[in-house]
DNA sequence: GTCCGCCTATGACAACCGTCATAATAGCCC
DNA sequence: GGGCTATTATGACGGTTGTCATAGGCGGAC
């Protein structure tokens, strides 16, 4: 898991993307990218001019982009979409990952939102624009499984919210019982926007979408 | 909304909260918490000899308890309580700081547990337990309003995910959205688990729970 | 008074941070 | 080879960090 991409450029924003979501922006050094990717050390200030900034808001757009093609490939994969099977597999690639490899990191956009300093607008922006990356094909996805337009970008955040809330939380407890616990819990409510119908009570009680580990 | 505490050290581990989820917990020196506080430097390594971890930690532990607290409150304000309606309240409270105060500051609980360094146990554990402090009253809630022992703790769950995740897509947005919307989609979900019921079209689309701005 | 705790003041320490200046190297075109 | 650009190497800079050593002040106990 340590280099990977082709150029030392591309491998720095991909270990800073990666220590990012393990320490934070600001517990996240430098010279500790450079040392993760690698790389010479000297390359920095040769690909990145804009310095620290430019290297994490260039990380937090990678990590939006890497999101987006994630739920294109959890659709792919899927035989018959549904909202609870995409929203279970989103969920399942963090249970995953915490299970074989443990709770170090999380998602490098929250670290970047949360502890971005005072005045780096630009990484909040960048922040925003990979949420809305990464909302954008799940609210696609919606949509053409049958959810009416307006709900659908109404529950890709509500989608993502529970998810970054639930990695919050799986990672404070160093459980993933609260990802599995949202993917529970939501699942009937997506599913029964994609028909157009209530729930019915043996739904709510036991839910579709996939298998929760 | 500076000196409040009484003594020097329940004020420094106030200020510490406040900073750690503005700017984090690594971007949060010691010397702003003692100016932020207006309190002695001095008192520093008196009152807190373990040092920087034992003030990040006691600040999210005083955070988990304010949560709750501010969960019983608006159970009391309210007339007539619905899970809706509580988690209406635990939005608006975000919805409101954020119109006025800005979009500066999120959950510090959540800040500490992006950022803290790997090593420190001891504060993923105190948000762990803030996190659990906060979830405990919710679930009793829920409980009392109806909804089934099993399902209480686990909406309880959702609802603080889908609220964690909401906070930090409204701060990299800018705009409150995200938190109105799960606000929103929500609410018939939980009235839903309390009245052991299902759905009905009319509220789906037209969701109760207090007011959206 | 003297003593003894609690609290505070102050300065320094080593370590680290991001950034920069400068120079050396490598590769390719002509 | 000469010249040019892209890339890398290296060392240093000022600033900040958390932590500590040391000493001062202060209020009661006796």
């Amino acid at each position: 898991m340590a280099v990977s991409g082709r150029g030392p450029r591309e491998r720095m924003v991909f270990s800073a993307a990666q220590l990012i979501r393990r320490d934070g922006v600001t517990a996240t050094g430098m010279r500790d990218v450079v040392a993760h990717a690698q790389a010479p050390r000297g390359s920095l200030q040769h690909y990145f001019p804009g310095g620290k900034r430019q290297l994490v808001d260039e990380a937090v757009a990678w990590a939006g982009r890497y999101a987006a093609k994630r739920v294109a490939r959890f659709l792919d994969e899927m035989p018959e979409p549904s909202p609870s099977g995409l929203f279970a597999a989103m969920v399942r690639q963090w249970t995953d990952e915490y299970q074989t490899t443990g709770f170090a990191a999380g998602c490098p956009v929250a670290a970047a939102t949360v502890d971005c300093a005072h005045g780096a607008d630009a990484t909040r922006e960048a922040a925003a624009a990979a949420f809305a990356c990464w909302s954008q094909p799940v609210a696609q996805a919606l949509t053409e499984m049958g959810v009416p337009a307006g709900r659908a970008e109404s529950l890709a955040t509500l989608m993502i919210s529970a998810l970054e809330g639930a990695i919050l939380i799986a990672r404070a407890e160093q459980d993933v019982r609260a990802l599995t616990t949202v993917a529970q819990e939501l699942g009937p409510l997506l599913d029964a926007a994609s028909r157009g119908r209530p729930f019915t009570p043996a739904e709510a009680s036991a839910p579709a979408g996939g298998r929760e580990t």
